[in-house]
Formats: C-alpha cells, sequence, structure tokens
RNA sequence: GCGGGUGUGGCGGAACCGGUAGACGCGGCGGACUCAAAAUCCGUUUCUGGUGACAGAGUGUCGGUUCGAGUCCGACCACCCGCACCA
C-alpha cells in the first residue's frame, strides 16, 4: 500500500511550467477541429485577488478543460477591464500615475491567476488601456458617428460630485454613485451618446433567441428595456391663462400632447400635467415668476429614491386649460414635479380614480374624481375610489359610447375614434410604443479612459480626428494634485489645429465611459496575437462566445450595452454576429464569516482561533472575538483569503475543488476551514487510491480479459455511469453534483479494492480496477488538473492529462438486465422486487400479487388497482 | 408598490418528466489500527416510540388535484434579489 502523500506545493509549480513550456493552452484560429469560447468577465486590476475571485475563474476552467478533453479547439483568454476611477485615486493618494499602478497591478493578478492553474491561453491577454486597443475603440467610435449611431447633445447629467464625473441612469444606485457612493446631482453638460433607445426593439427581440441565459436577466433586460403600448393624444388648448404679465410669448402652441397606456379612462381625465422641463412649461415660467420658483423648487427635490419616495405630489396651475378630445368638460392643466421629461411626451393627462399618482394629486389640489371603470360585480351607484385608486379589470362607465366594454375592447375603441378624428392635417390620437431605456451616455471627465477622437473647431464644430492620427494617446505627463479633468488643463495636449480648416482648435477632453471597454474586448481575442485588434475573419469564427461566465451585478450594464455594440458593430459591417454571448451563467460569491474584536476592529480569518466550544479568540493575546454573519469577501472587513496561503498549505487543487463541492455554483458559497480540510481528504483519497489500485494490479496483464465476473462487470458498469454522469453534470454546470458523483464512485471503488485484495486479483478484476482508476483521474482532471497529471504519470500513461481524451463510454455499461422496483400498497413504500428490466406489466403485476407482504396487505380481498409504472414504481390499492 | 426567486436533517445540499425523500460531503456518535496521538479505515446518524424486527410522523403554513406530490394548482408566511412617480 502506498504510503506517500500527494505533495501538492512540489507537483503544481512543476505541472504549471511543464504546461507552459509545452504550450498547450495556445490556441490557434487555424485549428480544424470545432471551436469553443469560454469566457469569465475580464477582471478590472484593482490590486490583489483573493480566494473570493477565484470561483468563476475556476468554473471557466473547468469547462475549458473538459471541451478540450472532448475534441474541441477551445479558446480561454484572459485580459484586464485596465481604465477606470481608482487608478485616478491611487494617483491621487500614491502621487503615482494611473498607467504605473495599473501595470504593476496587472502583474501581481497575472501571477495569482496564473498560480490557480488556469488553462488560460495568456498569449492573448489585453489591457483595455493599452493604446493598440483604445486605438481601435476610437476607430469603432468615429464609424459609429459616421454610421448615425452616436451624436452630442446638451443635456442634464447626473453628476457625482466625489468623483467629479458624469454616470448614466444605470450606474446610479438609489440616488448614489455606482462607484463612488456620493449622492449624485443634476448639471447640464454637452454630452456623446450612443444611440442604444433606437435598438430597443431589436435589444428586447433578440432576448428570445438567448436560450442558454437565465430567465432572470432576460427578465432583467425586459424590465430595463421597458416596452409600453399606448397612444398619443393631442389636446386643444382653449384658453390664454388668465393673468399673466405682459411680455408673455405670443407663440404659445395651441395644443398638447400626452402619451398613456389608458386611453381608455380618458373619460375620467381631470387634469393634464406638464414635467417642469418641458418647453411649454418654460415658455410660461419666463413670464411667470412664481412658476418660474416652482420649477427651480422641482428641480432642487433631488434624485434619491428615498427622497422621490417621500417627495408630496406638487404642483402649479397654470391657469390653461384644453378641450377634451372626446367631448368631456374641459380640462385644467397643472405643471407636476412627478412628470418626467424623457419618458413620453413629458406631459400626461390625470385620471385620479386609477391610477395611484394621479390620485395624490387630485385630492391634494381638490380636483374632480371620476371612475370611469368598475369592477366585475361592483354596484356602479355604491362603487367608490374614497379609499384608493382602481387599477384592475373591469367594465367602463361614466364613459359615453364607451360604457359596456371591457378595458382591452375600449383601449381599442378610443384608438380608433382618434386615429380617425383629424384635427389641422393631423389625427388626434395616434397609437405609440415607448420605452423606458435611454441613450447611453458615455462621456466621462476623466483622465484615465479612451479618449474620444474629436476635435472642437469653432467654424467647423465638432472634427473627426483623421484616421491617421489614430490613437489620440494619452499625454503621460499629467498631475493630480487639483480636483477636474488632467487632460482639461494639461498645458498643450488640448490644443491642435482643426483638420478641416486648419484654425487653432481644441481636443475633445472627455474620455469613455470604461463600459465601452468592456463592450467589445470578447471579439478582440478573436484575433491571434500580433493581428489587427478586431478582424472580421476571427471574430465571425469564434463568436459568440459558447459560454460567458460573470457576476449577476452586471446583468444589465454590461451585458446590455455589449450586446447593443455587437449589433451595432455588425450594422457598420464590423462583424457578422448580432449576439455576443450564446450561453451565460452567473456564479453567486464566495462569502465568509467576519471578524471583530473587543475593540471593534476587523480581523483577518487567520488571526482567529475557533475553540472547541463554539466560541472564538484572537491569536496571541486570547481576546474574544465576535463572529459575524458570512458576506461577501471584501477588504475592508478583512474577511478576505488569499490564494497563496492556500497554495501553500493545501495546494490549488484543493481550493479548486472546494469552490465546486456542495454548494450549487449560481449560488453563494462559503469558505471555511472545514471544507478546504475536506478537500484536502478528498484529494489525498484519490491519490491513494491510484496508488493502490496500480499496486494492486502490478502483475496483471493489461490485455482485455476473455470475460468479466459479476464482480468486475459491477465496478465497470460504475466506472462507464460515473464519466456518462459527470459529463452531463459539467455541460449543465452542475459541479457540485458532478463532484458528489465522483466521490460516490471512490466509495466503489475503495469497496472494490479491499474485496480484490481479500479475494485475489483475477485478470478480469485487475483490468476493471486500471479502468476504474483511469476513469476517475480522466473525470477529475479538469477540477483537478495538478493531481490528474501526478496521477497519469502514476498509471504510466504517454502525454499528459491535460491533452488526453474524455473516457470513452460503452453504452452497453450503462444498461441494467434487472431493475429493483418499490412497491407501494396505498402509496406506501412496503417493499421491493426484482424483476428483467423489459418485464411487461402484467407479469410484473403477477409476480408482486405472489408476494406475501401484499397478501398480507389485501388480507384476501382482491386489490382495487394495481399500477405499475414500467421500471419505476408498483402502487397497489387495496 | 411592481416583478422574480428561494424555503428539504445539526450544517452545505441531492432527488431527471409527478414514482423508494434526505444521494454526496461536513459535523456528531461508536469501533478498528496505535504505548498514545495524528492520519487512515469500518459502522452509525431525519424525528418520535420500541432492546428489536417494526410502527407513526416528516420537504415553510393551510387547503386542493392524483393510485402516488419536495415536484402540479390555490391562498398565506418568511427571507433574498431586481425595478421603482415610466403615465
Amino acid at each position: 500500500m502506498s504510503t506517500e502523500r500527494y505533495n501538492a506545493r512540489e507537483a503544481e509549480p512543476r505541472w504549471q511550467k511543464i504546461w507552459d513550456e509545452r504550450g498547450i493552452y495556445r490556441t490557434r484560429n487555424d485549428d480544424p477541429r470545432p471551436k469553443y469560447y469560454v469566457l469569465e468577465m475580464f477582471p478590472y486590476p484593482s490590486g490583489r485577488i483573493h480566494i473570493g475571485h477565484g470561483r468563476n475563474y475556476v468554473m471557466g476552467d473547468v469547462v475549458a478543460r473538459f471541451k478540450r478533453m472532448k475534441g474541441f479547439n477551445v479558446l480561454h483568454p484572459m485580459g484586464w477591464d485596465a481604465f477606470g476611477l481608482p487608478a485616478e485615486n491611487a494617483a491621487i493618494e500614491r502621487n503615482t500615475h494611473p498607467g504605473k499602478w495599473t501595470y504593476e497591478n496587472i502583474a501581481t493578478m497575472r501571477e495569482q491567476l496564473k498560480l490557480l492553474g488556469l488553462s488560460l491561453d495568456w498569449s492573448r491577454e489585453i489591457a483595455t488601456c493599452d493604446p493598440s486597443y483604445y486605438g481601435e475603440q476610437q476607430r469603432i467610435f468615429l464609424e459609429f458617428l459616421a454610421g448615425g449611431f452616436v451624436y452630442r447633445r446638451e443635456s442634464e447629467v447626473n453628476w457625482d460630485p466625489v468623483d467629479n464625473t458624469v454616470l448614466a441612469n444605470e450606474q446610479v444606485i438609489d440616488g448614489r454613485g455606482w462607484r463612488s457612493g456620493a449622492l449624485v446631482e443634476r448639471r447640464k453638460l454637452a454630452q456623446w451618446f450612443f444611440r442604444i433607445s433606437d435598438a430597443s426593439e431589436e435589444l428586447l427581440a433578440g432576448l428570445d433567441t438567448l436560450e442558454r441565459w437565465p430567465d432572470k436577466v432576460r427578465l432583467m433586460q425586459r424590465n430595463w428595456i421597458g416596452r409600453s403600448e399606448g397612444l398619443h393624444v393631442r389636446f386643444v388648448i382653449e384658453n390664454a391663462p388668465e393673468g399673466l404679465p405682459a411680455g408673455l410669448p405670443q407663440d404659445l402652441p395651441s395644443e398638447i400632447k400626452v402619451y398613456t397606456t389608458r386611453p381608455d379612462t380618458l373619460f375620467g381625465a381631470s387634469f393634464l400635467a406638464l414635467s417642469p422641463g418641458h418647453p411649454l412649461t418654460e415658455q410660461l415660467a419666463a413670464g411667470n415668476p412664481a412658476l418660474a420658483a416652482f420649477v427651480e423648487e422641482c428641480r432642487r427635490g433631488g434624485t434619491s429614491t428615498a427622497e422621490i419616495e417621500t417627495q408630496e405630489k406638487m404642483g402649479f396651475d397654470t391657469g390653461l386649460t384644453v378641450a377634451h378630445p372626446l367631448g368631456g368638460a374641459p380640462v385644467p392643466v397643472y405643471v407636476a414635479n412627478f412628470v418626467l421629461m424623457e419618458y413620453g411626451t413629458g406631459a400626461i393627462f390625470g385620471c385620479p380614480a386609477h391610477d395611484q399618482r394621479d390620485h395624490d394629486f387630485a385630492r391634494k389640489y381638490g380636483l374632480p374624481i371620476t371612475p370611469v371603470v368598475l369592477p366585475a360585480g361592483a354596484d356602479p351607484a355604491q362603487f367608490s375610489v374614497a379609499d384608493g385608486p382602481y387599477d384592475g379589470d373591469g367594465t367602463l362607465f361614466n364613459s359615453g359610447f364607451l360604457d359596456g366594454l371591457s378595458v382591452p375592447e375600449a383601449k381599442e375603441k378610443v384608438a380608433l375614434k382618434l386615429e380617425n378624428a383629424i384635427l389641422g392635417n393631423a389625427p388626434v390620437g395616434e397609437r405609440a410604443v415607448n420605452y423606458r431605456l435611454r441613450d447611453w451616455g458615455i462621456s466621462r471627465q476623466r483622465y484615465w479612459g479612451c479618449p474620444i477622437p474629436i476635435i472642437h473647431c469653432d467654424s467647423c464644430g465638432p472634427v473627426p480626428v483623421p484616421a491617421d492620427q489614430l490613437p489620440v494617446r494619452l499625454p503621460e505627463d499629467v498631475t493630480f494634485d487639483q480636483p477636474g479633468n488632467p487632460l482639461d488643463r494639461h498645458p498643450t495636449w488640448k490644443h491642435v489645429n482643426c483638420p478641416h480648416c486648419g484654425a487653432p482648435a481644441r481636443r475633445e477632453t472627455d474620455t469613455m465611459d470604461t463600459f465601452v471597454d468592456s463592450s467589445w474586448y470578447f471579439a478582440r481575442f478573436a484575433s491571434e496575437p500580433g493581428t489587427a485588434p478586431l478582424q472580421k475573419g476571427a471574430a465571425d469564427h469564434w463568436l459568440p462566445v459558447d459560454q460567458y461566465i460573470g457576476g449577476i451585478e452586471h446583468a444589465i450594464l454590461h451585458l446590455l450595452y455589449s450586446r447593443f455594440f455587437t449589433r451595432t458593430l455588425a450594422k457598420i459591417g464590423r462583424v457578422s454576429i448580432t449576439e455576443p454571448f450564446a450561453g451565460l451563467f452567473t456564479q453567486g460569491m464566495i462569502v465568509h464569516e467576519t471578524y471583530k474584536d473587543p475593540a471593534g476592529k476587523w480581523l483577518f480569518p487567520e488571526e482567529v482561533e475557533k475553540r472547541a466550544d463554539g466560541t472564538a479568540v484572537k491569536v496571541g493575546s486570547n481576546e474574544p472575538v465576535t463572529v459575524g454573519a458570512p458576506e461577501k469577501m471584501s477588504k475592508s472587513k478583512k474577511n478576505v483569503v488569499p490564494p497563496e496561503i492556500v497554495a501553500d498549505t493545501y495546494g490549488v487543487d484543493c481550493a479548486r475543488w472546494f469552490m465546486l463541492s456542495d454548494t450549487p455554483p449560481e449560488r453563494d458559497s462559503e469558505w471555511t476551514s472545514a471544507g478546504i480540510e475536506g478537500a484536502w481528504r478528498f484529494v489525498q483519497r484519490i491519490w491513494r487510491l491510484v496508488g493502490d489500485a496500480m499496486e494492486l494490479t502490478d502483475g496483471v496483464r493489461e490485455a482485455t480479459p476473455e470475460s468479466f465476473g459479476t464482480e468486475s462487470v459491477a465496478l465497470r458498469q460504475a466506472s462507464h455511469r460515473l464519466a456518462a454522469q459527470v459529463e452531463d453534470d459539467v455541460e449543465r454546470l452542475r459541479f457540485n453534483v458532478a463532484v458528489a458523483r465522483v466521490h460516490s464512485f471512490t466509495n466503489v471503488f475503495g469497496d472494490a479494492m479491499a474485496s480484490a485484495r481479500k479475494g485475489g486479483v483475477t485478470p478480469d478484476i485487475g483490468y476493471a480496477l486500471r479502468e476504474a482508476a483511469e476513469f476517475l483521474v480522466a473525470v477529475v482532471a479538469p477540477m483537478v488538473p495538478h493531481l490528474a497529471e501526478e496521477c497519469w504519470t502514476v498509471l504510466g500513461r504517454d502525454g499528459l492529462a491535460a491533452t488526453a481524451g474524455w473516457p470513452v463510454v460503452e453504452p452497453a455499461l450503462l444498461m441494467d438486465d434487472t431493475v429493483t422496483l418499490p412497491i407501494q400498497i396505498n402509496g406506501k413504500r412496503r417493499g421491493e422486487i426484482t424483476v428483467p428490466k423489459d418485464a411487461p406489466p402484467a407479469e410484473v403485476e403477477k409476480a408482486v400479487l405472489a408476494l406475501e407482504l401484499v397478501s398480507q396487505a389485501l388480507d384476501g380481498r382482491a386489490p382495487k388497482r394495481i399500477i405499475v409504472v414500467p421500471q419505476r414504481i408498483v402502487n397497489v390499492v387495496a
């Protein structure tokens, strides 16, 4: 029996070196085998990784290694989402250059990732801050601009006062900057935008084709895009506002257009409300200081969720009234703080009986509340919405020609009627589809990002930087000693001549949102090293990514932007595919308990010792330690485990095995010392089993024996089933189940070995044991690759486990001749019976009735019914 | 408020299409080996009653469909996630 332990510390670096030297993870585009592209979301180089970062890389690595064994040409690259604010913050804090800081972090993290034994093609490594990468991005930007997918406009933006930059709506979470956490303010700036909202419909429709995406993510995107169908309705202004001072613009519009999804409730309209940002509001406010003050008050209202929720409905009566388009009573026009300018037309009609907001508003300003939809079964004389609006289904009443119709019928009838009502040269009503999705503002007032390749000329306007002058490189000599954008205050960088007229002009000093960088990197990886960054042929060959893996936090932003970007690249002819990620998986986080000393200071796990009685103390001082609930690993709470420590004590294979065990990959998983120790024991167990099997079968001829006995067949069945099941599990990314099957198999394997030791190793048993060892090693190879190589050597096999094929399963060994059926009596399990697999139900029934336990239960009576489900179960109803 | 998800032993979790609930692991208990320990191996471990074979209960709660429900349907409870004045 082999007693030597597997020495991961020695073996792991050795095998990593061999893999590296032989270049087995280098991928070639001209490889004739079918392609498979596995990608994990590339990291931001923040400094160091902890073991919690490793989970998605390990999952991706298992898939990559498995697919390689199945004969695919696998692309599994890695890169760095290297632009972004933390580099500038570090520059300020440490008086260093963002680039230097970033590249140092990349060097550290690359070594840490290599430590994990990932089968990555490092030759394709990219960093988005590399001029060759962002230069291509500038080219793409200009092509998008030429194609009409980019524009510039003055817009109110979300301003992050801490990071001193603009944020997209999606980057504002609960009214705070997604990175800084600062309360966001509103400002007006000239910004560059991508026309993502024009793609709303196709982005929505495309979701239906993404069958290998989690439903949850598709739903989140669907809601984010927020399609609604409704009607644009024109309301004619009836009167000039009274009591307004002279100087009111004479060119007031003659009508107000509103957007509604509930045209059926038009007869319940008791007011119109304009957004404070509506052009008519601005026009009226110019001549009305009270209104101007009201608008100003609305603007100060704040943008945080908490504020919006608690904010009371506020309105200002403009004195205008509009005619009711269906002949109802005239309706007053208000300006209201809750009407958004960015959605619909910036104006609404209020129906207080059937909408909460309108209800609140009407009560506050004493406007009439007329119910027009009657719930089924309600009495029209009694029905009241005094307690709150009713927004359910029902029958129309108080609504003239709509009375008696259902809500959908009424919607349709109103739409038809208003479409056919002509006022001036246009219909009063027009069907319209609205989306919640807004255009993507990409301008950022920061240094460490991709420069927007535009030159502003006083006479020519914004002019693209000519192609031969790309990339527009970031200047190296910048300072961070004052707030604001270093590019803007750089002494020379922005001063250039206009490419059109040659007059002195200024560079655009804004850089792009870093989400642009991550919107096409997956296409960049397709090109071989040293070739053009975005090659159509290569991208079309590799894309879409077959399996993309990353955190759920990117369900909307990154994934929606990437989908938009890919579609737009297709429209300008850069690629042929429209969806970048065919399969998506969102993995859970690794969490860890937190520890605090009596002074309330966070402690690292290695500073804490757990006592047998469940309490914890600080190592050295014996001070009591408060153990907190498991939380996401974070530097600030110190509940992190560095990969180096794990590698040194247990080996990375143990860490890999542990990360794949027990918890389903989409759920959060808790890192515990007991767990890693369990993984360590199991790694040793595999090592021992393989060694023992080789020792035990030493001298047994390897040739296939002439016949197999019951025991060897049973073991062979287990081996072949293992390979078939683990294959299925890995295909479905059910790593925890795969791990359980391997555990189960080692129990069977161990038992077979013990009985062979007692009963003697006949040629068939010897063959089965060796096969079992080989199957075991091959099956775990994607999960614990270093151990697999070491075992491969023990097995005396040529080549590397990493380049070996997946075990070939003999279908005959997956079948059983007999099957054991549970017997239920009245639905309760009372026994079992073993019958031939293909026994006809009638015979099974006969055999079951002959059993004593059945006749006893029946007590002489005939059974009422017998249900035989072939190969499943027998139920006797007494 | 709207939308979605989850709920199974002391713990992580398994159970394909409605067919033996608790696979596998962790922890616990008992044993073997050892002078002893570690390591390893074997047995046991849902709960209740019983020495025992066995019986009863049991997948958040209540009800329903079915020969049979963790799985399907209805109502509810708890927790988690997303969105949120989107007309």
